[in-house]
RNA sequence: GGGAUCUUAGCUCAGCUGGGAGAGCAUCUGCCUUACAAGCAGAGGGUCACAGGUUCGAGCCCUGUAGGUCCCACCA
């Protein structure tokens, strides 16, 4: 059987065919267990209307990893599932499709339209979700979610009302975003800066003089980006300071077209250095504008329709677009001599982060949340550490917004949501906020009622996402046993969007985090560090990456060497450097395989485990320690490199080299059932502990290579056994790949062809070599180019350590000084010597230090004793061997 | 304007709380050797941006300089 396997791993129908099983077997399903301690991640819900694109990728590939390392240590691992409705990136698509046939949302009608949206999502909703299937993903699919499913409904409606209740949620007149393509509001967090070429226009008013009479020769020029705004002002604004100006304080201007009479007034928020230090106050059009208004009392003049083109308040430029009517009012200032000159001038222009349309400030009744109080707990937790973020510096992008938050907009222009559960009485306006549309009016006692034709923000259903999808606000057992999740692994670009709104959700709704650790990843970027973006086209579909190369070898490709919150490139050459990978392991098991056909391996007496077997079992025991303790902190990267390194250069470059003339030369067949059992031991560690990273293949091997387990997923995870540490076997075989290595460099400058035939005697004066291994028998053979190696003691007549090296039939005495450079030797000593003293005067110092002996831990001191002691005798080695070389 | 972050081999990047400079790819040399040529054995290549400082010891800590990236705020 294991003959006909491949030379080379094709990932191609083993994926399905493994991922079919897992379902089958209901392994990702998890259910409430008190038996077992919970381990819970909740996944970011991508959009209705995504597909898989790196980003997803990326993100699935570490919660998966986690999510299936815990749950091998045997956890009660729920990575629970869902996908979001993204109100305003779905309406807009769904405008768009409409738009192809014709058809304009209003016409269609609201009802309508939903259903057209409903439609969308049945057709569309499920296709990234079997994207996700694709890599691997073991989310438990049996409890999906929907963010506008029933569940999440009622949570949204509840949240809405209690807050509202509390007076957290209001409604009010506010400067907010509006973007006039997506004809909605939008909050802060959506609006993006972008740097435009503009223009700076001087621009003056005449004042009035003391009769009242519009001056003509007094004016007060300012500096405007945005002239047609002009139209909405009521008032001109000065410094208090400014020497200037102090004294037209309390005068008036004239704005032409409109004809209105502007106060002049004095107000702080003016930079005397900037411009001529006159600002035109727009109250409706300019959120600092609207804060000096309300200090000075100015009336608020909307100039603008929901499509940005000017309205009734706009005179004779009603109707026109904003643009247009800009250069018809600079045009017509210019022809009244009104306009001083025109800068070139480049600012920041707020655009929309979906539409990129140029965002338009506008004053609007909306629904607030209100952040002070709200934000508190939230801020607590990440600071006191209850919450903790990785890498840490997040900490500080999160706090800088904490700390200058604003009352979050959640109400959106938009049929595709969660509709408001606000209701208007029809008679007297009252307004009833309730979970269903109330009755009878409290107020007038009317019976009609008008619901609120906005809905939310998409991102007020998501930042409840780790309790509604468990139930909230029932008081459900899966509430109680899995939450607070454990660990949320996203990007650090949806900070402010997501997982600080998630974080003070938690502790108003549940009164408890949503999460303990926050795990950031930066963005898939291409291989020139470009964004990924459709514009660019340069985006690589994962998808085809998997067909290509496998899930595994796209998973390996995302996870190594990059580290928690940075950005990465995306390179094909990784991609088939972790599939090279994938194929070295597929062959090292095809080894093994072939090597146990027809052979009971049974587990061999300690005393049959030669050196080198040892050896490997032995570092494979540290490996699991250093594995383990590197996926506990997060370091998901660092944790498979080592295995890589481990699997590749010790295990199959040394390991399997070793052990072969063991198997292929020699009879001996309690040593040969030595060797299979650590090969076949030590390659289903190692398969467990790569599992996580790469699910597919190592779950074909396990399956190749024994009948006992039906599946590596729910396999144990390897422990770390103090007993199965072997020192003495590691120092004497590391000592022997010191020789071995030496003997292939001497080869190679004697250009000698390599040979199988050679062969090779270890000569040493080393005791722990001596007492390892017997003298004059027969070790190992074979090693790629040296096959015989023989511990021989220092009786032969050779005094010092030296290498014998028999290359077809002559033997060739080498000492090891020959085979390293003698000055390098000395020099890189003297180093570790100096370094070692440094060591020594510090321990010793400690020990010394008063302080630190009567307050320290006992463990610590012990520690610095420990270290004291083993740096003293490796000090005295390193002496040593410095005089011996000296000779 | 405020903040974060980066500068390590030809390229892309790891390097965790200070203790022998690393990986992948690329380059060069020699190999179809019965798990693997998607492989094996080697080699070359780095004053860890620059200048100071702390330390027995600095890629890592502190100060400053230069350049890049990103985030936040925003001046009309």
């Amino acid at each position: 059987m294991a003959k006909e396997l491949a030379k080379t791993y094709d990932p191609k129908g083993i994926e399905d065919r493994i991922y079919e099983k897992w379902l089958e077997k209901k392994y990702f399903h998890a259910e409430v267990d008190h038996s077992k301690t919970p381990f819970t991640i909740v996944i970011p819900p991508p959009n209705i209307t995504g597909q898989l694109h790196m980003g997803h990728a990326l993100d699935n590939t570490m919660q998966d990893i986690l999510i299936r390392y815990k749950r091998m240590q045997g956890y009660n691992a729920l990575w629970q599932p869902g996908t979001d409705h993204a109100s305003i990136a779905t309406e807009v698509k769904i405008i768009e499709k409409l738009k192809e046939e014709g058809i304009d949302k209003h016409d269609l009608g609201r009802e309508k339209f939903l259903e057209r949206a409903w439609e969308w999502k049945k057709q569309y909703g499920s296709r990234i979700i079997n994207q996700l299937k694709k890599m691997g993903s073991s989310c438990d699919w049996d409890r999906e979610r929907f963010t506008m499913d029933e569940g999440c409904n009622k949570a949204v409606t509840e949240v809405f009302c209690k807050m509202h209740e509390k007076g957290w949620i209001y409604k009010g007149a506010r400067i907010i975003n509006w973007c006039p393509v997506c004809n909605t509001s939008i909050s802060d967090a959506e609006v993006e800066y972008e740097d435009q070429a503009g223009h700076f226009w001087h621009i003056k008013y005449p004042l009035f003089d003391e009769n009242g009479e519009v001056s003509k020769t007094e004016f007060l020029e300012f500096a405007t980006t945005r002239p047609e705004t002009m139209l909405g002002d009521t008032a001109v604004a000065v410094n208090p300071d400014d020497d200037r100006y102090k004294k037209l304080i309390g005068r008036d201007v004239y704005l032409p077209f409109i004809g209105r009479k502007l106060p002049i007034v004095a107000d702080s928020y003016v930079d005397m250095e900037f411009g001529t230090g006159v600002v035109k106050i727009t109250p409706a059009h300019d959120p600092n504008d609207f804060e000096v208004g309300k200090r000075h009392n100015l009336p608020i003049i909307n100039i603008m329709n929901d499509d940005a083109t000017i309205n009734e308040n706009g005179g004779k430029f009603a109707g026109m677009d904003r643009y247009e009517a800009r250069k018809q009012i600079v045009k017509e200032l210019d022809e009244m001599g009104l306009l001083v000159k025109i800068e070139d001038y480049s600012h920041n222009v707020g655009t929309h982060d979906r539409c990129k349309t140029t965002i338009e400030p506008l004053v609007k009744e909306q629904w607030f949340v209100k952040m002070d109080e709200l934000i508190k707990p939230a801020v607590k937790a990440v600071k006191e550490g209850d919450i903790k973020l990785i890498p840490e510096r997040m900490e500080k992008t999160y706090f800088n917004w904490t700390d200058n938050i604003r009352d979050w907009c959640i109400s959106r222009q938009l049929w595709w949501g969660h509709r408001i559960p606000a209701y208007y009485c029809d008679e007297c306006k009252e307004v009833i906020v309730a979970k269903e549309m109330p009755d009878v009016c409290p107020k007038c006692g009317c019976t009609h009622f008008t619901q609120d034709p906005d809905t939310l923000d998409t991102w007020f259903s998501s930042a409840l996402w780790p309790f509604s999808t468990l139930g909230w606000p029932e008081k459900t057992e899966d509430l109680k046993y899995f939450y607070p999740t454990d660990v949320l692994v996203t990007g650090y670009d949806i900070i402010f969007f997501w997982v600080i709104r998630m974080i003070f959700s938690g502790f108003e709704q549940m009164g408890e985090k949503p999460f303990k650790t926050v795990l950031f990843h930066g963005l898939v970027r291409d291989s020139q560090g470009r964004k990924m973006s459709k514009s660019l086209g340069n985006g690589i579909d994962p998808l085809e990456i998997i067909d290509q190369y496998g899930a595994d070898a796209l998973r390996l490709t995302l996870i190594t060497g990059n580290a928690p919150g940075n950005d990465m490139r995306f390179y094909m050459e990784r991609v088939e450097a972790s599939r090279n990978f994938a194929n070295k392991v597929w062959n090292a098991s095809r080894f093994i395989m072939m090597n146990m056909e027809g052979k009971n391996v049974s587990i061999p007496n300690d005393a049959d485990l030669q050196p080198v077997d040892k050896w490997i079992l032995s570092k494979f025991n540290i490996l699991v320690k250093d594995v383990t303790d590197n996926m506990d902190s997060f370091e998901l990267g660092i944790a498979v490199q080592k295995v890589y390194d481990f699997i590749w250069d010790e295990f199959c470059d040394w390991y399997i080299e070793m052990v072969k003339p063991r198997l292929y030369n020699s009879d001996d067949a309690t040593s040969q059932n030595a060797a299979l059992w650590t090969l076949k031991t030590t390659l289903i560690g190692a398969l467990k502990l790569l599992h996580p990273y790469m699910p597919f293949i190592t779950e074909e091997i396990f399956c190749n290579l024994q009948d006992e387990e039906e599946s590596i997923m729910i396999s144990e995870w390897p422990k770390y056994e103090e007993s199965k540490t072997f020192a003495k076997e590691e120092n004497a075989i590391e000592t022997i790949k010191e020789a071995v290595r030496g003997i292939r460099n001497v080869r190679t400058e004697m250009n000698v062809a390599p040979s199988r035939k050679a062969a090779v005697y270890v000569v040493s004066d080393n005791a722990g070599i001596r007492n390892t291994f017997e003298e004059g028998k027969l070790f190992f053979a074979s090693l790629a180019y040296a096959s015989e190696v023989f511990i021989q003691s220092d009786k032969t007549g050779i005094a010092d350590d030296a290498v014998s090296v028999v290359i077809n039939g002559a033997t060739i005495y080498i000492p090891f000084a020959e085979l390293v450079d003698i000055s390098a030797e000395i020099e890189r000593l003297n180093k570790e010597a100096a370094r070692l003293e440094g060591e020594i005067k510090r321990a010793d110092g400690m020990l010394k230090n008063e302080k630190f002996v009567s307050k320290a831990p006992a463990a610590k001191i012990q520690e610095e004793k420990d270290k004291l002691e083993k740096y003293t005798n490796m000090l005295s080695q390193v002496k040593n061997r410095l005089q011996q070389l000296a000779k």
